[in-house]
RNA sequence: GCCGGAAUGGUGGAAUUGGUAGACGCAGCGGACUCAAAAUCCGCCGGGUGCAAGCCCUUGAGAGUUCAAGUCUCUCUUCCGGCACCA
C-alpha cells in the first residue's frame, strides 16, 4: 500500500477533533490530578496566511505538548489571534474591504492551515484580541491603571511614523526607523497616554535573575540593557545669579573637580531664564529651537553628528572648587534622561573633551593613571576614562577614584548638594496610536469636568464597525459623530471621546491569562483559582524579534495586574523561554518583497504534514537559524516512506501486543538481545533530547533505531524471540516518532494492531538492563594518543582489561622499553597508559 | 565603543559536559535492479601516506592547564545579534 499523507493525515486530524483528544482540563476535573504543564506559543497576527517561521514555532511547541501529554502532565496548548493592527486597515483601505471581516477571513482560513499542520491545539479556548469580549477587559485595567497613577497624559517630543500615521512606543524604533514599515522615524510634540513602566524598572531588572536558566542568556541581555540602570549622584551646581541650582546626574562624582563648564539640553526648564536678558540671548534661543525642530537623528547614528552647542552668557559654580564654569546649551545633550544637563569634564568624558575643543573651552586634569607618565591637557587626543588617583582635587587628592566616587558624593549630601542616585534607561511606554483598528482607549474628555475616565460599568467602549476608512491612513474615529459623542460619566454633559487606541501589544501583554483562566468567561477578566493552577506558562517559545518589546511589556503588565489585584501570586509570566530561529531562503530571511517564500501550504500538498513537521525540527537546532532545502525535505520524506513501508510489510508478521514491560524477562536470543538494546538506547536518547529541545538529535535516534531493525528484519522474523523483540522495538519507534509525525505514528500503530492510540501511550521508559552489554569495546591510549581497541567481556576486572591492554601488539610497540608512569582506567570505556 | 552569541568535512549538523571527533541527514562517487530512466536496494565518502597492519595531520589562529582539550584558561581573528551622544 503507497503512503499517502493527504487522507491518512485528513482522517486522524478527524478523530481527534470528534475524540476532543487534545482538551486540557480544569482544575477539581478528574486529569487535573496529573501536573500541569502550559504551553504556549506566540501567536500569530492574522496577516493571511501561516509561513515557514509559524510552521517551525509551532512544530516546537507541539512536539513539546504531544510529548508532555505522554509524559503524564496536563497540558495547556492554546491558539489565539493578535487581531488588531495597522495592516487590517492598510488592506482595507487597498481593497475597499472593512478591517473586521478581513481579519476574520483571514483567521478563518488560516486555521484550517494550522490543522492541517495536525497542531494539538485545544481549539475550546481560542480568543480573537479585536473582539469587545477579549478588550472590554483591557480597557477595564486601564480604569485601574489610571485609579493607580501608573497610566497618565503627556505631552512631549514623540517619535512619529509619518506612513503609518501614528506615533510608536521607544521600543518600536530600531535605529531611527519604524519596526513596521521601516520608514524613518519623526520627531512630533503630540499629547499622549503612557504607562509607567518605569515604576518596575528595578523589579523588571532583578527579576530577571529569577528567570536565570529558562530565558537564554542573549535575551536577558537585552533586557538588561534596555532597562539601562545606571549607578551615580545627583549634583547640584548653584547659579552665579540668583538663588536657583542646576542639577545634573553624573556617573563620576569623583571627577566633580574636573567639571570646567555645563552643557545644558534645548527642552532645559531653566534655559529660558538663564538667557533672558543675556546678548547670547537671541542666538542661544534660535540654536535651542532649531535643534528641537530638527528631525530625529537618521538611521546612520548619532554619533556621526557633530557636536554643537552655544554660550549662555551664564555662570554656575563648582560645588566642590568654586570654580566658574560656563553654561551652554549643546545639541548631543538628551533632555529624556537624566536632568537633561550634564557636568562637563571634558579631561574624562570623551564627548565633554570634544565640545571643549571645538569651543576652546577649559580642560582640568583631576584622575592621573598610575604607572605611567602624568596626563596634561595639552597634549591629550581623547578623554582618559579609565581608572587612577585624584589630583588637583584639594583633600581628596591621591585617593583612588572608585573609592573617591562614593567619598564625594557622601560630601555633597553632607552639605545639601548632592545624593547618590540611580537613573534608568527605560522610559514609559507610549500606548496611543492614532489609528481606527484597535482598543478604544476608554476615558471622555468633558469641558467642564476636563478628561474623565469611562465608568466601569459602561464598559466595553465598542469600537464602532460603520466607518468610512480615509485613503491616507488617518483614523476615521475623529470623524464618527456617534462615536465622539459621549456623556460626561461624571457630570452628565456632552463630551468628547478619545479617538486614539491603544498600541496593539497592550493586547499580547495578558492574552496568555485569559486562554489560561476563562476565555469565555464573560462575567470576569480571569478566574483567579484556574490562573493560580496554570500560570506560569512552563515553556513559551517565539521569535527573538520580541525579546525587548512583548516579552518585557508582558512582565511589566503581570506585575501591574498583580497589584491592582487582577491577579495573584504571579510576578513573573514565562518561567522558560525558546528563541527559535529563522527559516531563510538561500541565506535572508524569507519575505515576499524578496521572492524567496516556501509556502507552508504548498509542502504539505506535496509532502505531508508530517515530512514538513519533521524536517523543521530535523533540519537544525531550534534555536539556530536554517536555510530551507529542498533536498533537505526529500529526505525527511524517504525517511517517512521507509518506516511507511517496513511497517505495513511487517503487518501480520509480527505479534499485535506494544512493547515488552520491565517485568518481561528479556529474549536470550543474541539478535533479539541486541534489538532490544538499541530499542532502549533510542528511547533513553529520544526522551532525554526532547526535556533538552534537541529535536534534531532526538529524531537522529529514531533513525538509528529504524536502521537497526530494516537491515536484520529478516533475522529477527525467523523465530519467536526475535519477532518479539521487532514488534516490541516497532511499537517504541511509533511511539518514539508520535510527538514529530502522529497520523503517521497513529496509522502505523492501528496497521499493527497494537491496541490504543500510539500517541496516548505512556512515554516509554528505558531499562538499564536492556542496556547493559556483555563485550564492551575499550580504547586504550599511550600518552592520550589511540592505539588500539579491546573488546573484552563485559565482568573482566581491572587488573585484567589492563593486562590485555598493555600485550596487545600495537600497544607494546609503544610501550617496550619505556618506563610506565601510571595507567589510568575509565572503567568500560578507556585505558590510558602514560610512558615516560 | 559597550554587552551577548557563534566558528567542527563538499554541506545541515553530532560528540554522554574533559575520555574513540565527524552520529543522523543532504550532496557526491561506485554497484545491483531496468531495454532505459525514475524510484528502491547495497557499498564508499575529512586530508595525506602505505600492498596491508598502521602512521601523520585535522574542530577559526596562537599559547597554556591536563595522563587526556572540539570541550577548561588567556590572547587574537572573523561573523551574527542587541544597545549606542544614556552623562
Amino acid at each position: 500500500m503507497k503512503y499517502d499523507p493527504h487522507s491518512l493525515e485528513q482522517k486522524w486530524q478527524d478523530i481527534w477533533e470528534k475524540e476532543r483528544t487534545f482538551r486540557s482540563f480544569r482544575p477539581g476535573r478528574p486529569d487535573a490530578e496529573k501536573p500541569k504543564f502550559y504551553c504556549l506559543e506566540m501567536f500569530p497576527y492574522p496577516s493571511g496566511n501561516i509561513h515557514m517561521g509559524h510552521v517551525r514555532n509551532y512544530s516546537i511547541g507541539d512536539v513539546l505538548a504531544r510529548f508532555k501529554r505522554m509524559r503524564g502532565f496536563n497540558v495547556l496548548y492554546p491558539m489565539g489571534w493578535d487581531a488588531f493592527g495597522l495592516p487590517a486597515e492598510n488592506a482595507a483601505i487597498q481593497n475597499g474591504t472593512h478591517p473586521a471581516s478581513w481579519t476574520f477571513s483571514n483567521i478563518e482560513n488560516m486555521k484550517k492551515q494550522l490543522r492541517r499542520m495536525g497542531y494539538s491545539y485545544d481549539w475550546t479556548r481560542e480568543l480573537a484580541t479585536c473582539a469587545p469580549e477579549y478588550y472590554r477587559w483591557e480597557q477595564a485595567f486601564f480604569l485601574k491603571f489610571l485609579e493607580k497613577d501608573l497610566a497618565y497624559r503627556k505631552k512631549a517630543s514623540q517619535h512619529w511614523c509619518p506612513s503609518c500615521h501614528t506615533v510608536l512606543a521607544n521600543e518600536q524604533v530600531i535605529e531611527g526607523r519604524c519596526w513596521r514599515c521601516d520608514s524613518e522615524v519623526e520627531a512630533k510634540e503630540l499629547t499622549q497616554w503612557f504607562l509607567r513602566i518605569s515604576a518596575y524598572s528595578e523589579e523588571l531588572l532583578a527579576d530577571l535573575e529569577t528567570l536565570g536558566k529558562g530565558w537564554p542568556e542573549r535575551v536577558l541581555t537585552m533586557q538588561r540593557n534596555w532597562i539601562g540602570k545606571s549607578l551615580g549622584a545627583d549634583i547640584e551646581f548653584p547659579l552665579e545669579e540668583g538663588t536657583q541650582r542646576l542639577r545634573v546626574f553624573s556617573t563620576r562624582p569623583d571627577t566633580l573637580a574636573g567639571a570646567t563648564f555645563m552643557s545644558l539640553s534645548a527642552e532645559h526648564p531653566l534655559l529660558d531664564e538663564i538667557l533672558r536678558g543675556r546678548p547670547q540671548e537671541e542666538e542661544a534661543r534660535a540654536f535651542a529651537l532649531s535643534i528641537r525642530n530638527s528631525v530625529k537623528t537618521s538611521a546612520k547614528g548619532p554619533e556621526d553628528l557633530e557636536k554643537e552647542g552655544r554660550f549662555t552668557g551664564a555662570y554656575c559654580l563648582n560645588p566642590l572648587t568654586g570654580a566658574r564654569m560656563p553654561i551652554w546649551v549643546a545639541n548631543f545633550v538628551l533632555a529624556g534622561y537624566g536632568t537633561g544637563a550634564v557636568m562637563a569634564v571634558p579631561a574624562h568624558d570623551q564627548r565633554d573633551y570634544e565640545f571643549a575643543r571645538k569651543y576652546d573651552l577649559p580642560i582640568q586634569v583631576v584622575i592621573q593613571p598610575e604607572n605611567s607618565p602624568a596626563l596634561r591637557p595639552e597634549d591629550m587626543a581623547a578623554a582618559y576614562d579609565r581608572p587612577g588617583r585624584l589630583v588637583n582635587s584639594g583633600t581628596y587628592d591621591g585617593m583612588d577614584n572608585e573609592e573617591a566616587k562614593g567619598t564625594v558624593a557622601g560630601w555633597l549630601e553632607e552639605r545639601g548638594l548632592g545624593r547618590p542616585s540611580v537613573q534608568w534607561r527605560l522610559r514609559d511606554w507610549n500606548v496611543s496610536r492614532q489609528r481606527y483598528w484597535g482598543t478604544p482607549i476608554p476615558v471622555v474628555y468633558c469641558d467642564r469636568c476636563g478628561m474623565v475616565p469611562e465608568k466601569a460599568e459602561n464598559l466595553p467602549v465598542l469600537l464602532p464597525l460603520e466607518v468610512q476608512t480615509h485613503p491616507d491612513g488617518r483614523s476615521p474615529l475623529p470623524d464618527s459623530p456617534t462615536f465622539c459623542k459621549a456623556r460626561c460619566p461624571e457630570c452628565g454633559g456632552e463630551a468628547r471621546r478619545e479617538t486614539d487606541t491603544f498600541d496593539t501589544f497592550v493586547e499580547s501583554s495578558w492574552y496568555f491569562l485569559r486562554y489560561a483562566a476563562s476565555p469565555a468567561d464573560n462575567g470576569q477578566a480571569f478566574n483567579i483559582e484556574d490562573l493560580r493552577y496554570w500560570m506560569p506558562v512552563d515553556q513559551y517559545i517565539g521569535g527573538v524579534e520580541h525579546a525587548i518589546l512583548h516579552l518585557l511589556y508582558s512582565r511589566f503588565f503581570i506585575k501591574a495586574l498583580n497589584d491592582m489585584g487582577f491577579i495573584r501570586e504571579i510576578r513573573e509570566p514565562f518561567s522558560n523561554l525558546l528563541t527559535q530561529g529563522m527559516v531563510r531562503m538561500g541565506g535572508s530571511k524569507m519575505s515576499k518583497s524578496k521572492g524567496n517564500v516556501v509556502s507552508p501550504s504548498e509542502m504539505i500538498n506535496r509532502y505531508g504534514a508530517d515530512t514538513v513537521r519533521l524536517f523543521c525540527l530535523f533540519a537544525a537546532p531550534p534555536e539556530r537559524d536554517f536555510d530551507w532545502s529542498e533536498s533537505g525535505i526529500e529526505g525527511a520524506y524517504r525517511f517517512i516512506q521507509r518506516v511507511w513501508r517496513f511497517c505495513t510489510d511487517l503487518a501480520g508478521k509480527i505479534p499485535p501486543a506494544g512493547p515488552l514491560s520491565a517485568g518481561e524477562e528479556g529474549p536470550r536470543d543474541e539478535r533479539a538481545r541486541e534489538t532490544r538494546l538499541r530499542e532502549h538506547a533510542a528511547i533513553k536518547k529520544v526522551g532525554e533530547d526532547l526535556e533538552n529541545f534537541q529535536f534534531n538529535t532526538a529524531i537522529a535516534a529514531t533513525m538509528e533505531l529504524f536502521n537497526h531493525l530494516l537491515s536484520t528484519r529478516d533475522e529477527l522474523l525467523d523465530e519467536e524471540p526475535g519477532r518479539k523483540a521487532l514488534a516490541s522495538a516497532t511499537a517504541s519507534l511509533l511511539t518514539l516518532l508520535a510527538p514529530f509525525t502522529p497520523h503517521l505514528s497513529e496509522e502505523l500503530w492501528q496497521t499493527l494492531g497494537f491496541a490504543g492510540r500510539a500517541g496516548e501511550q505512556p512515554w516509554p521508559a528505558w531499562q538499564a538492563e536492556a542496556l547493559r552489554r556483555d563485550i564492551l569495546t575499550i580504547v586504550v591510549q599511550v600518552n592520550g594518543k589511540l592505539r588500539a581497541r579491546l573488546e573484552l567481556p563485559a565482568e573482566a576486572s581491572g587488573e585484567e582489561c589492563e593486562a590485555a591492554a598493555l600485550t596487545h601488539d600495537n600497544i607494546q610497540k609503544y610501550i617496550q622499553g619505556r618506563e610506565i608512569k601510571k595507567i589510568l582506567h575509565v572503567p568500560g570505556k578507556l585505558i590510558n597508559v602514560v610512558v615516560a
